[in-house]
Order: C-alpha cells, then structure tokens, then sequence
RNA sequence: GGCCCCGUCGUCUAGCGGCUAGGACGCGACCCUUUCAAGGUUGAGGUGCGGGUUCGAUUCCCGCCGGGGUCACCA
C-alpha cells in the first residue's frame, strides 16, 4: 500500500485564528480531501511565553466552525457524537511542548554527527554584531566559530553545555547550494553561504521552529507542506536539516543509535499572501487603528469623552499615542459602538460574529489564491474537497475585498430556505443577541421572513430587528423623518395614520396577510393603489422612528396590536 | 541594503502562441419597487515599460520599472 497523502496545519497558539491562517486550513484540508489523505493540526506552542491553552482551544473551535475538521489531532467533541481527532493516527501528541524529549534525541543526533553545536553567545553579543553590519550596511550572517567543523563533534563546547554553560543549538549549515523545489513556485536556489549556523534549540531548552516543524512533519508522515509564501526564505533551512538527518531507532534515545534512514523533504506548495485592499498586511491591529481614525475623527479627545468606563485618561492617552497598542477585544468593541463604526474583521471569530457563513467565508477564500478555472466561483466544500489542486494555485498575491465577500454572503444568506435561514439566525442570535433568540417561536419566525429578504448578514438580521426590542416607551422618532413624513404637506403624514389606525382597529386578525389587505383597501379608498409609499412613509416613522424597516405589514404584525396601535396613537400626540 | 518571489480591468481572477482578452465584486444607466435592500437588463473599465524569439505574443526569453516577502534564542 502505498503511503497516504498528510496534510498538516500548524498554528502557534498565541492568538486568534487569523483569516489567513484559516485560508492555509482551507488549502491543507482540501488537498488532503482530494486524494483520500488525511489532514492533521499540530499545535506549536514552543514560545513558552507567547502560547496559551486558551488560544489553541479558540484556534481549534474556529476551525472547527469553518467545518475544517481534522484527522490527526487535538480531540476536540464537537457534540452529536463528532469527535475531532478521535481517529488519529498514533504519531501524537500534537503538542509540541510535549515533545520536547524527541526534539534533544535529534539534537543528541546532530552533534554526534557533527551536525550542530552548542553557541555561547549572549543576546547582547549578537545585537551588537548586527548593529555593527547594519552600520557597515551588510546583512548579519552568525560567523561559525573557528573550532566548529562540519562533521566533527563538538566536544568541548558540549562538555561546557553539560557543565551548565547558558547556550542555545544551532546547526551545522552545509557549505553547498540548497535548492528547493516547490509545487508553485518551481525550483528557487539558495547559493552556498546564503544561510547562516541558525539556532535549533533556544535557551530555554526549546526547539526553534525550524527544528520543531522538521522533526515532527518526518516523524508524523506529512507529504505534503501548503503555507504562506513568507515561509518561502525558511525553507532551505528546513531542507538543509532534512538532508542532513536520519531516522533514530528509538525517536527518544539517541544513544541506541540510527535507523540509517534518511528524512524525507516533502513536497512544497507555497501560497500567495493575502492584504488589506491598500496593500498593508491584514494585522489585529487594523481593529484598533479603525477605531483610533474614528475616535479622532469624533473629535474626541479624553477618556471622559470616549465614555468607555474600562478605559483611564491615561489609557486613553497611551492607545491614541502609540498606534502598536491594543486594546482588549470587548473594550475595543465598546469603543466601537461609542463612535458607531464596525471594526474590521480580521479573525475568523471576527467574521462569525458579524453575522457571516462559515460555507460563504471558505468559499470566498478559496478563490484567493486559487481558483478552479473558468468562470466557475460559488462553491461548497464539497466542490472544493473534489477539485482543490496545486497546478491551479496562484503566485500573485491577493487583497481581501470584503465587499465581495459581502456580496456574495448576502447571496448565500437571502437565497436559502427560510427555515434553514431561521435555525442558523437562531444560533447566531444565542451567541450574539440573546434578546433575540429569547423571542417565541412563531414571532421569529415571522421575523426570519421579513428581514431574510433584505439582510446581508446575521448581523445586519439583528439589527434591523431593533424596533421590535425597543421599549414603546423608548422609541424615538427621528427628527427628519417626521418632518418629512408626518408634518410635511399640513400633516398629511399624521392623518394617514390616524386613518389607518382605525382601519386597524376595525380587523379581526393581526395576521399580515390581513394587514396587507386592509391597507391596501385603504390605499385604494384614498386613490393612492401605485403609491403605497405615501402611506408606508408614515406608518414607518411612526411605527420605528426612521424610515426603513422590512414591509409595513410585517412590521405592524410583527409589533402585534397592541404594541403597534400604542406606538401609532403616541406618534398621533 | 543582501537574498527570494511576483506583475491581465479599481479588486479577485480565466487565459497556458492566433480570443471582439471571459467571469465575479465594485462603479454608471435603465427596469422593478411599500422604505431600505435584493433582483433584472445594460454600459464603461485591463495585459506596467523596452527589447528580443516567432508569420503571429497576454502567453516564451532578457533588461528596466513596480509590488511583496525575508533577513530573531517568533512562528
């Protein structure tokens, strides 16, 4: 039998599910699908500072959202019986922190091949030589000590380390070109001398990516690597380890010595990269520097302005200065809404809590980057699980246009069945707007098919469902629109109403089908059949405050007698 | 700056020596309309520049220009 295609995604948990990231899921998952491979997530978490259990849960949820799931894993129970990584393969665990014991058997390996050494340096040493070549305007390439030889164990220096001496690893480059070969990118050259001895194994015992992601992509059977161009220039390093390893009999004991067997280099396929429509890199940041612009185009100048109680004047001060601070998620979604903009999504959670398809985002996703020819573009999972192909990655870097994706979520949202609409609204509500998903049965329902039709997003669902969770008492009326709707023409506005309110009055049923009619008679009786307008207009201030909201019956049903007569009676004075 | 990658409408892309250079989003116009959307019809809009190769270049080669990535004890 022939090996089986493995895939593997490997996120640092150290933050959010980037967008990006999500895309390299995508690709990795659809490849793997594609050739009855399997598709493997690897949590690398060997920044004892940065990582956090937290985020590679968070990490593994939004994938899991995205309906990216995995073979090889992290068990993750998806409820109704679907447990991610329940069928892994035995090549765990997937967390690299726990691996450490398999990492320093291959750096044990190294050195007795005379393939890595332990270095002494201090920080400070090295920025100091960088400095030095920065002022000589030369790149800073870490000079391989004099008594370091390719191929010869370095016993002094490992006789220091052992005695306790702070050291970090770092491996022996060969003195040859390294060429990698890549699905998309064809065959790139490194000339000899263009990698420096990079460090393997930190100071704090654990390995550097470049070691780690080695390692474990031999020992865990991965085929095939799909990242982000900007891995491209790590790559020779990746090979030159590669092809200077061998298997160990025993993964965690070097001292029982080699299987002989050499490393694999696997097949690599490295994808364009993805930015914001101006060209920068789509970073957490954007969110802060969005809310910053319009914080400052407020004209807000103090915290006591701002009026977010979890943020100090001197907090104020300190996130408006410097624009590498950020602020917490929640509180940055206070100022937000303070300053009334939408944050820029750059997280998959971003994106879900806007109210977007899991399905709209993989699509849309997939087609940067990607494409599967022709003038084919709307797609599921499973087209991609069948089609999904490295000849047709591109090589040209991408924008995120979210006005696309916004079309084409407005697409997907407005045109599937309305109960299939009113389940997934649902569950977004009981994540995003527990009043609404609070509401009985049938008047959600109703609600789905009044605002399905025109919403782009579940968010923008909620929102237009405001009127209907504000108190009678609250409401407010927008100034303009009465104006304009009511007073205008001596009230005309006012005495449509007072007449459709003992229309209303009169009906036996405040089913919308009902309504319709009764206004429509209305409309008729006055001569005003093709302009409805001139009854909605003011029926809607009166009703919502402004002048937008889904059809007028909906929106006077969806209110129900009572509260739809006291909101008109009110607006009457 | 060194090294590396890339270059088709504003954006995402199709094209793999011969096409009126196609589609989608956005934009304009018109239609529909009970507000706002959505929808329908339709229009404008592109091969970065210069050399080659070829009967013929968007397509192949070179140079230029432009964009991006990377130069950590982060991944």
């Amino acid at each position: 039998m022939s090996s089986p295609i493995v895939t593997r995604f490997a996120p640092s948990p150290t933050g959010h599910l980037h967008i990006g990231g999500a895309r390299t899921a995508l690709f990795c998952w659809a490849f793997a699908k594609r050739h009855g491979g399997r598709f493997m997530i690897r949590i690398e978490d060997t920044d004892q500072a940065r990582s956090s259990e937290a985020s590679a849960r968070g990490i593994l949820s939004d994938l899991a959202w995205l309906g990216i799931h995995w073979n090889d894993g992290p068990r993750l129970d998806l409820g109704g019986g679907v447990v991610l990584g329940e069928q892994s393969r035995a090549v765990g665990p997937y967390f690299q922190a726990q691996r450490r014991d398999i990492y320093d058997a291959y750096i044990e390996h190294l050195f007795a091949m005379g393939r890595a050494y332990p270095a002494f340096e201090t920080n400070e040493e090295l920025e100091a030589l960088r400095k030095a070549a920065a002022a000589k305007k030369q790149t800073f390439k870490y000079p391989r000590p004099a008594d370091v030889k390719f191929g010869e164990a370095p016993a002094a220096r490992i006789a220091r380390a052992k005695a306790g001496e702070p050291h970090v690893v770092r491996f022996v480059m060969p003195d040859t070109p390294v060429i990698v070969t890549d699905e998309v990118l064809g065959e790139v050259k490194y000339a000899a001398g263009e990698v420096d001895d990079f460090v393997i194994r930190k100071a704090d015992g654990f390995p550097t990516y470049h070691f780690a992601v080695v390692i474990d992509d031999e020992l865990m059977g991965v085929t095939h690597i799909m990242r982000g161009q900007e891995h491209l220039n790590n790559t020779p390093r990746h090979v030159a380890l590669q092809q200077a390893l061998t298997r160990l009999k025993d993964d965690r004991d070097a001292t029982k010595g080699s299987t002989g067997a050499r490393f694999r280099t696997p097949l690599y396929a490295h994808m364009p990269l993805i930015f914001n429509m101006d060209g920068s890199k789509m970073s957490k940041r954007d969110k802060d520097k969005a809310a910053r612009e319009a914080v400052k185009k407020a004209g807000i100048k103090d915290a006591a302005t701002l009026g977010v109680s979890a943020i100090s004047d001197g907090q104020f001060n300190d996130w408006m200065g410097d624009p590498t601070r950020q602020l917490p998620g929640e509180v940055l979604g206070q100022v937000a809404r303070r300053v009334k903009i939408n944050l820029p999504e750059i997280e998959v959670e971003d994106f879900k809590k806007a109210g977007y398809l899991p399905e709209v985002i993989n699509n849309f996703l997939s087609l940067l980057g990607w494409s599967p020819g022709g003038d084919v573009e709307k797609f599921d999972m499973a087209f991609l699980a069948s089609h999904f192909d490295l000849a047709r990655i591109g090589k040209t870097n991408a924008r995120f246009d979210r006005v696309k994706l916004l079309a084409f979520n407005t697409d997907a949202v407005t045109t599937m069945p309305v109960e299939r609409f009113a389940d997934r609204f649902r569950a977004w509500c009981a994540d995003y707007a527990a009043p609404l998903a609070a509401l009985p049965g049938p008047l959600f329902t109703m609600l789905c098919t009044a605002v399905q039709p025109r919403c782009k997003t579940f968010k923008d669902a909620a929102d237009q469902a405001a009127f209907l969770l504000v108190d009678d008492a609250a409401l407010t009326l927008d100034p303009k629109s009465v104006e304009k709707h009511l007073r205008a023409d001596n009230g005309a506005g006012l005495g449509v109403v007072r007449e459709v309110v003992a229309a209303l009055k009169a009906l036996p049923s405040f089913e919308p089908a009902t309504i319709h009619a009764a206004i429509e008679a209305f409309a008729a009786s006055k001569g005003l059949a093709g302009q409805l307008g001139k009854i909605a207009q003011p029926l809607r201030v009166a009703l919502t405050g402004g002048t937008v909201s889904p059809p007028i019956d909906l929106t006077i049903a969806l209110l129900g007698r009572e509260r739809a007569l006291g909101r008109l009676e009110r607006a009457l004075g």
